[in-house]
DNA sequence: GGATGAATACTCGGATATTTATTGTCCGAGTCATCCTGG
DNA sequence: CCAGGATGACTCGGACAATAAATATCCGAGTATTCATCC
């Protein structure tokens, strides 16, 4: 099992977002470079994070992507969610209600325990993704990464993101 | 993504396995048929089970499985990772390092922070499956299920496992 | 009758197909900026 | 010189292939049992 390389690439997208100025916009093309990623496989998990309300998109020249919320208000998990998907790691398909010692629907109204521990651990899972935000990955960048490093992108980013004709 | 279905299948039939009388063995096709499953497909995920030295084969005629170790030894994670894998759900790539902006191996000895992040939630993860052992889901089903239905399950074990010739 | 031997039935073990999910690509719909034309 | 409109280029959006992984299956290797035979 494994999670889908695009949640990594989203995660990396939305961290640049965060850095923009507030209404600017940078398109696909744009982040897909950076990143030295497929920009047309790069453009579908941007639209899972259009679907899920993360970014939001303008579309037409001077186009492109920004967040939707302050990077605060972004968890981790929603970003996981959206484009991996929001169903559990461990699906619990009953096989407990198979075999030959079976009993009818009306026996199994208790949770499975195998289900209640997996979902226990699941849980635990989703709540240290739910505890961290845009916000965090953004400072430790600002924190870990040096000066000179974080101005070259800061420049790279500037030469190609549109500001906003309109403010929200 | 999601877990691999055999983790479940695992899960039980350990959890069957934990309540053979000490040296008893119990073979796949009975696994199978009791839960309805793939005798040929169980038996491969039995088999990572065995190399993970979490249940020993015995073979030959009257042969089967068993538990290795006491069930309080055994932690769902070890079920968890033997079936599916040793391998982390979130990958870093390391697509930072990548793009017109990187620079040499030397920049990036510090890890990166959204790989942090992941790593942190997944370290969530498995510590609660840590936690948890194969005696937990036994006396949950000990609780949790009505006397009959366990005694009924007990029978049909009793009448196919196989008692060993020689006790460990 | 007891012991010995080969045959046998049943078990696990790994190598081999099939299906599903993930990854990757393509082309069309929509939109804003630009350019040209006319007043 | 200014306003208006058609043009055009660039963006996102969803539908369409290729690849990798999980699922499912088959046949071979090994072993304790069992039965027949011989002493």
């Amino acid at each position: 099992m494994k999670l889908s390389e695009g949640v990594e690439w989203g995660l990396h997208c939305a961290s640049v977002l965060a850095g923009l100025p507030p209404g600017a916009t940078l398109p696909t093309r744009s982040l897909a470079e950076l990143h030295g990623l497929s920009e047309t496989y790069l453009s579908k998990h941007l639209q899972a994070l259009t679907n899920a309300r993360i970014i939001e998109s303008v579309p037409g020249p001077r186009g492109g992507y920004r967040l939707m919320r302050s990077p605060e208000e972004i968890t981790l998990l929603e970003i996981v969610e959206a484009i991996d998907g929001r169903e559990p790691l461990f699906r619990c398909t009953e096989i407990r209600q198979r075999g030959p010692l079976a009993r009818g629907p009306q026996a199994y109204r208790r949770p499975c325990g195998i289900h209640v521990a997996m979902a226990r651990a699941e849980q635990a899972w989703r709540e240290a993704l739910h505890s961290q935000t845009l916000a965090d990955i953004v400072a430790h960048y600002v924190q870990d990464v040096d000066l000179q490093q974080r101005q070259r992108q800061e420049q790279w980013v500037a030469g190609r993101m549109r500001r906003a004709s309109w403010q929200p």
